[in-house]
DNA sequence: AGGAGATTGTACCGATCGGTACACAGAGTC
DNA sequence: GACTCTGTGTACCGATCGGTACAATCTCCT
């Protein structure tokens, strides 16, 4: 039983990128047993609900990435061009500056989103809430800054599909840097 | 052989339809037979390359339709101000207000992305080309227009996306509301 | 009417899908 | 060294995958 903790979030992580590659439903036991180095016996005994349990985990282990890393900084901040600034510099880290795809965003769009409902709106929904309670802080109004933490999130998935879109990466760096000029700007 | 050409029309829309609610490879003949009323034996007399035969002329088809409604009149438009409101009431009759989701976007960050590369990243970049050259003609430089043209794709993009994970279409056209006014401001 | 070519449903193909069964291997305990 | 108890590889399951074969049908032309 080899440090079982450490071993599953190794694991986790290998799942992340197959589903990221190639979508929940394209992510097939094969190309899983591939990535992971683990042959069914020990994939149904680690997640004995099946690939739903795996891809559920997985966007827990992203949801919890996102929490510590990005999220709870932000709650707790009081600089907010400081931690404008940090955000998007872990989103840019997070994403590999564009070449990496948003997995949360990608099951929204696909077929499997209603088994993952719940998950995908809560992560955008906490998201939204801190980057929002931060703007408050700076000054808007609560609609106000409601509103530019959506664009936010709005121009970093829409980044994303572009960049992947057309194959440059540049188009989401290009974005980033906009949308940290158009956080910190002073209410309309 | 009743009306080929307006039949393969109807049956465009039915494929399209499966392709963005399951995904390219989330279609399955058994679907895509559903959907279309036709059997195999049909769909495979229409479209002899199969499953990626009929993702690329739906692709083609999605193409053709803006390059109809969206690109060509703004490639020739005069009025900056209408032409823009134009697109956007495209954009927003197209994807239902949010509703829908965008199959180009969708196979870009799909594993299907490398099959219909060229497909996807002609679309964009003529959309991207027809909306700068409406805006450089409005008074922008080539890199502004270049630019702001990029950021209304990445929005649209975004707001389908975020719309679906969070299950609410306002999200899209409040999205809309805010392109249109940033399209239309003055130079930076 | 009857032949030609377009169109269709159905049976079938091998491959692969997600998932299960189970025999076995290692490590810890006594 | 036998007894666990957690892991693991492998064979196998029925279902479904995308695709093919082909005979039956339909439509049109003469």
């Amino acid at each position: 039983m080899l440090k079982r903790g450490l071993e599953r979030g190794e694991v986790l992580r290998a799942l992340g990128e197959v589903f990221r590659a190639h979508g929940y439903e394209g992510a097939s036991l094969t190309l899983i047993t591939e990535a992971t180095g683990l042959g069914k016996g020990s994939l149904y005994h680690l997640f004995p609900g099946g690939k739903e349990q795996m891809a559920a985990e997985v966007l827990a282990e992203i949801d919890g990435w996102f929490e510590r890393h990005i999220f709870a900084p932000l709650r707790t901040a009081d600089d907010p061009a400081r931690a404008i600034a940090a955000m998007i510099a872990g989103v840019d880290q997070y994403f590999h500056s564009g070449d990496r795809v948003c997995l949360v965003g990608m099951v929204a769009l696909g077929s499997a989103r209603d088994s993952f409902a719940e998950a995908v709106d809560g992560y955008f929904a906490r998201w939204q809430t801190a980057l929002a309670s931060l703007l408050r802080r700076s000054g808007l109004t609560t609609s106000q800054a409601q509103r530019r933490a959506e664009d936010a999130l709005l121009t970093i998935q829409g980044a994303l599909v572009l960049s992947r879109a057309r194959g440059d990466a540049k188009i989401f760096r290009r974005a980033l840097s906009d949308l940290t000029a158009r956080l910190l700007a002073p209410p309309a």
